[in-house]
RNA sequence: GGCGGUGUAGCUCAGUUGGUUAGAGCAUACGGCUCAUACCCGUAGUGUCCGGGGUUCGAAACCCUGCACCGCCA
């Protein structure tokens, strides 16, 4: 079983680029493990508890329950737009959590993992959080440099200390539970340098989870928010599909986010003696003219917005542009490294690799067939080219490859390769002034590349590939990749629907 | 402030354990093609490998140091 997440979102805001990216990734990977015929489960969902969640309702004068419901529909409309096919939705609000949260809690506390105890330190209004003495500048707040108050809570700690030796030892046997590599490297450093006990309750937030023994505790956000990963999935309740599904595949994150899923949540379920996720697909940041999005800099970009506007300019369906804007985030998406965003060059992926080379190929082609009067697969005659299917096999694999080390950017690249390969190909065999034999051979082997493309295409931009295969009268309830992308399957005297247009028109 | 990451062509990036003339795509220039969405194919040029020291026969890579940008600090 093939189980996917993507960490859960806070509802301080509508989804944005970056959430987009995220989401794209596990679709685009759970998509890929679908059709290669595994059972998949593809979670994601929203995080809806924490005094910034309170305050923003407050300013709506509207409940936080009602301020979360509009904001998880936003993130589910949003999603559905672009054809993110998630198999569970997980609210933190939601009663199934919350009972796993103070199930869990309690669990632990028993078991003498938590602990009560008094947290204290100065205290900084506008971090909301604390610090050490030695963390101070001159008596103020490292960041605001303004003035901090000491105060004392009772709070519950996790013995986060005891796992750091088990941590370190996973690491050590696991050299790839976390992708990339250097953020390995950062994290192992993190946990080598010594682990401090966690406070993971507030009496200061009334927006949360009440621990059940003591409810003038709600649970800190952060073991709030993980433990989505478990209830979604029926823990505790549903022991038949947890079972089946548990551990996680691969769980995707930004950056931001590595030490709580690197080195907290896995000392968490290390207490709850559960197995561990296989790996951590840890991705970098878009940045806008070299600094992070961020709301408050105004430089965040919506993902609906950008499909409108590209179907604007190009005219085309935005289901269409949403395909267009999957392939861009995958494409120029900070896989490795933080990259730049633009529109403009959102709108060059789409003429360059889109309009030029891959529409332009089935176009040409296609067009090609018409004027010949053509309607069917032709013929190879018996002459397989061995060259093309060396090449193309190559590229194949790679591209398998790619996503077995957890790199689609990569599987795309081997996709621009082959239409390279595909185009040149047409160049050099000229069907068009060619011997009828020698033009059939060519459109045969052109038409078996588009067949594979379009396959190869299918978990980044599901709706165009689509269209593409059943222009090839492929019937889409039968796919499965593993057989199907191999060289040569497509079969001569297919009927081929030719009057297709434009499927990605240059825009203006 | 502490810890970590990044810095390579105009742009986006790749460069395995140090080892010939440092690579790809885009953009640019030239040539070809004319089936095609002014598209496609081919050829070509360009680099203080962030700066400064050091180790080495040899450094983009390793060490020290400075600068810039980014992330985290529970």
């Amino acid at each position: 079983m093939f189980y996917i997440t993507t960490p859960i979102y806070y509802v301080n805001a509508r989804p944005h680029l970056g959430t987009t990216y995220t989401t794209v990734i596990a679709d685009v990977m759970s998509r890929y493990h679908r059709l290669m015929g595994e059972d998949t489960f593809f979670l994601t969902g929203t995080d809806e508890h924490g005094i910034n969640i309170q305050r923003v309702a407050e300013n709506k004068n509207i409940t936080p329950q009602q301020h979360c419901d509009e904001l998880a529909s936003a993130f589910q409309e949003t999603w559905k737009k672009l054809h993110i096919q998630y198999d569970g939705f997980i609210r933190t609000s939601e009663n199934r959590h919350i009972e796993v949260v103070q199930q869990v809690f309690d669990y632990l506390f028993k078991k003498g993992v938590l602990y009560k105890g008094v947290y204290n330190g100065w205290y900084c209004p506008r971090c909301e959080s604390y610090y050490n003495l030695e963390e101070l500048e001159e008596d103020n707040c490292p960041i605001h440099k303004s003035k901090v108050d000491y105060l004392e809570e009772e709070t519950y700690f996790f013995s986060w200390s005891n796992y750091q030796e088990k941590l370190l030892e996973y690491y050590a046997d696991r050299p790839h539970f976390v992708v990339p590599e250097n953020r390995y490297r950062e994290i192992i450093s993190f946990v080598e340098r010594g682990l401090k006990d966690i406070s993971v309750s507030r009496t200061s937030v009334s927006w949360g989870i009440p621990v059940v023994s003591t409810p003038e505790h709600t649970v800190y956000v952060w073991l709030d928010a993980l433990l989505n990963y478990l209830s979604a999935v029926g823990f505790n309740s549903d022991g038949n599909l947890f079972s089946t599904l548990w551990p996680p595949k691969v769980q995707v994150i930004g950056k931001d986010i590595l030490r709580q899923h690197a080195a907290f949540w896995p000392a968490v379920l290390m207490a709850l003696e559960l197995p561990l996720p296989d790996h951590l697909m840890v991705h970098e940041f878009f940045l806008v003219t070299g600094s992070k999005m961020s709301k408050s800099g105004g430089n965040v970009f919506d993902p609906l917005v950008l499909i409108d506007e590209l179907s604007k300019l190009t005219g085309v369906d935005p289901k269409i542009s949403a395909d267009a804007l999957r392939y861009f985030l995958i494409k120029d998406g900070p896989e490795k490294n933080d990259s730049d965003f633009s529109f403009d060059s959102f709108i060059n992926r789409f003429k360059v690799d889109l309009a030029n080379d891959w529409g332009n190929l089935i176009n040409r082609t296609f067009g090609l067939m018409l004027r010949l009067g053509l309607t069917r697969v032709p013929n190879p005659d018996g002459l397989y080219d061995s060259e093309f299917k060396t090449e193309v096999q190559k590229y194949i694999k790679l591209y398998h490859q790619s996503f077995a080390q957890l790199s689609p950017k990569e599987a795309l690249n081997q996709i621009s390769i082959t239409l390279k390969f595909l185009n040149s190909y047409i160049d050099t065999h000229r069907p068009w002034s060619a011997e009828v034999k020698e033009r059939d051979n060519c459109l045969y082997h052109i038409l078996e590349g588009i067949r594979i493309v379009s396959l190869l295409m299918l978990p980044f931009m599901p709706v165009s590939s689509e269209i593409i295969l059943r222009s090839l009268s492929y019937h889409m309830d039968t796919i499965d990749l593993k057989t199907e992308t191999s060289v040569y399957k497509i079969i001569p005297d297919t009927p081929i629907f030719l009057n297709l247009p434009p499927i990605f028109p240059r825009p203006k």
